[in-house]
DNA sequence: CTCTATGCAAAAACTTTGCAGGGAT
DNA sequence: ATCCCTGCAAAGTTTTTGCATAGAG
C-alpha cells in the first residue's frame, strides 16, 4: 500500500496499517492505543497522511471520535449506534442518487439490535 | 414545545429555539453565537435538555463540531459536504431497511456541486 | 547525506462541569 | 420557598503543532 505513495514505509505505519487490516469495522485511536507502539501524534500524523493518499477513509460517530477504515475495502455504508456508539459496515446494496453531488458514503444512525433490546 | 415538558420557560431556551426555527439547514453553537445572548454553558446545557426530551435532533459534521436541529420538522437525510462541511437536508424520500435496526437519520456524505467545481 | 518521520510536551478546538448567585412557579 | 437555570472560569476530550532528534532511502 505504501509503496506506490511517495511515503516511507516505518514501523509505526506498518503497524497501523496491520490493524487497519486485521479490523472488521473501523477503529478510532482510543481503540488501538494499547495494540501500537507510538506516540498519539505519530498516529495522528501519520492516519492525516494515509487519507491525503486515498489508503484510508475517516468517519465521525457521535461520540467525538473519529474513525478510520482501510479505503482498499468495498465502498460500503455504515451504521452507528447512537446508544452504544459502535459502527458497522453495511454490505447491503443501498443505490442513491443525488444529482449533481458525488456520493462517497451513506452512514445510517439510529440504535441497534443490541441497544433496543437493552 | 417547552410547555409539553417540565422544562421551564427562560429567554435563552426561547432563543436558542427561534433560531433553529428560522434555520434552513442544521446549525451549529458557531454559526448562532453571535446571534444569541447567553454563555456557552447555557447553550449546550439546554441543547442537551433539549435532545433528552426529544425537541431538537443533532448531527457531527466531519469538522469536530456538532450540529443541531428540531426533531419537529419531518424525518429527512442529510448532506455533509467533506469539502465545505455544509450540511443540507434532502428532501427526497430515501427508504433503507435494515431488519432489527431502528433508523433514525441517513448522512450522506460526499462533495456538493459548489466544491466539484472549484 | 538528505529529507521525512518520530517522540515529547504544549496548544488548539469544541464541549462539559463546579460553584455561587438569580429567577420561575 | 424551592428548585431549576444562568454566568463565569476552569477542566475535560480528542486531535494538532513545534521542536529537536532519529531513521529511511
Amino acid at each position: 500500500m505504501l509503496k506506490r505513495t511517495p511515503l516511507k514505509t516505518t514501523p509505526a505505519r506498518e503497524q497501523i496499517l496491520k490493524l487497519l487490516q486485521d479490523a472488521t469495522c473501523p477503529v478510532c485511536y482510543e481503540d488501538i492505543k494499547d495494540k501500537i507502539s507510538m506516540d498519539k501524534a505519530t498516529f495522528y500524523r501519520n492516519i492525516i497522511k494515509f487519507e491525503e493518499h486515498g489508503i484510508i477513509r475517516s468517519l465521525e460517530s457521535n461520540n467525538k471520535k473519529r474513525y478510520y477504515e482501510l479505503s482498499r475495502q468495498k465502498a460500503h455504508a455504515h451504521f452507528i449506534c447512537t446508544k452504544c456508539n459502535t459502527i458497522q459496515c453495511i454490505n447491503k446494496n443501498l443505490q442513491i442518487h443525488l444529482k449533481g453531488y458525488e456520493i462517497d458514503d451513506i452512514v445510517i444512525k439510529g440504535v441497534c439490535p443490541i441497544c433496543q433490546d437493552a
